[in-house]
DNA sequence: GTAAGACTGTTAAAAATCTTACAATTTAGG
DNA sequence: CCTAAATTGTAAGATTTTTAACAGTCTTAC
């Protein structure tokens, strides 16, 4: 295939985290690293696994999400091609937190346990892991602080500039067109699909976005960004 | 005085996170470590802060919290005597995302930054700093998950068992009188002290807690853990 | 091309939460 | 001891959110 390691590199490159990577580092990993190809809807793991590999998306996109006691779910993060995941269970030894899902058609590299272990000898990757779990704290932080103190409608405004710098990735550049059902927007804020639906709707009544099916245009970057209070 | 050195590495090696440090790493910490002492209210940083320090907590409590745009304030964690905090900044070199404030008398150990990177060459200290960080990534995944997923009397019998355990030190055995008031337990929990005060009245009723000024005990572990649907 | 499934739009009623307000109780400091 | 500050108790009304329900639109797969 023509598609290979050398476009791999480049997906996997571009992300700021890996791509701030020594080249020596990089190489390390993808050298110890396996691919696995997943459908839609295939899972790589289930809350509760025992620890399994640290995966690196090259192609399609991922879900991280668990399921409620009544059996709704909530939608973490969603992992676009260029990310690492699932860190956590390989450093602790502790089980999956939660369940991670293809939501499209997905490739993946996964380092395995042990070779993760090796690499974890090596001091620039180990101090690269912990830069890395630090952006997840900090994430999770603003996660949190979102929950608590702030309003529904500031709480759309940005989970949606979010999802528009890529969740994972957050580049530097935001998207206009975001590629979310308004079903899975809500699982993400913990509100249900009709409150958002009402919200949305004021937003587009003020210009700020514009509909469609499974999908949602940002009309007015600046409008959104002054709606999530980060203007 | 007599409750030098040796009463403070007694305190600090009954964490779970410091004690489980091989003994030349504790070592290496107390080596490098400078001692400040604060009064109740005064802050060790604040949000915005450029990297300072890497704490450890003697004596005293400190909170970390932070003010939305409205003047509420959002309470994230309460730190105990034995607990090591504010790593992140210095791990990515990026600002301090809360503030830190000192709600007791108390004394901390700083580790100073220059002193902090020379630790992260040991392997060791290196890698106990990503178990450290892995485990606010699970607590935090933990307190997003509560607020996306569950109801508020399910989610304050989980704050109340959490701090029962030391919040942050997560001990294996729970205390059954939690120091807090209602307003700070409603600041934990992103509700108004009305909501709280509604619902720890229905504890109350069934024998679940006990109610005192600024105390709240619990009466029956056991029934507290069936409504935090830990049980 | 069509049917099934996925997604969006919209309501009314019910439930939960917040706001505002004030009184009573407890503690700490002078 | 006694006052001021902190904390708790309580309630009515306003607001927000959820629940439940159904119709219409869009897309994909056969």
């Amino acid at each position: 295939m023509a598609d290979s390691k050398d476009e791999w590199l480049g997906t996997l490159s571009s992300n700021p985290w890996f791509g701030a990577l020594p080249l020596a580092e990089r190489n390390a990993m993808l050298a110890v690293a396996d691919t696995v190809q997943l459908r839609a809807g295939e899972m790589l793991y289930r809350k509760g696994d025992a620890t399994g590999g640290f995966y690196g998306v090259v192609q399609g996109a991922f879900k991280i999400s668990t399921l409620g006691e009544d059996g709704r779910e909530g939608i973490l993060s969603v992992i676009e091609a260029g990310n690492w995941f699932g860190e956590a269970s390989l450093i602790d030894g502790l089980p999956r937190p939660h369940d991670a899902t293809a939501v499209q058609s997905s490739l993946v590299l996964v380092v395995q346990p042990q070779a993760f272990k090796r690499l974890m000898q090596r001091t620039a990757f180990a101090r690269a892991i912990a830069v890395l779990l630090c952006g997840r704290v900090r994430v999770l932080y603003g996660m949190v602080e979102d929950a608590m103190l702030r309003s529904t409608p500031t709480r759309i405004a940005r989970r949606l500039l979010t999802l528009a710098r890529g969740d994972a990735t957050m580049a530097s550049d935001a998207r206009a067109n975001v590629t979310v059902s308004q079903e899975a927007l809500a699982m993400m804020l913990g509100i249900t699909r009709q409150t958002l639906s009402k919200e949305l709707k004021v937003l587009v009544r003020d210009g700020v976005l514009s509909l469609g099916y499974g999908r949602i245009e940002i009309v007015s970057m600046a409008e959104l960004e002054v709606r999530g209070a980060l203007a």
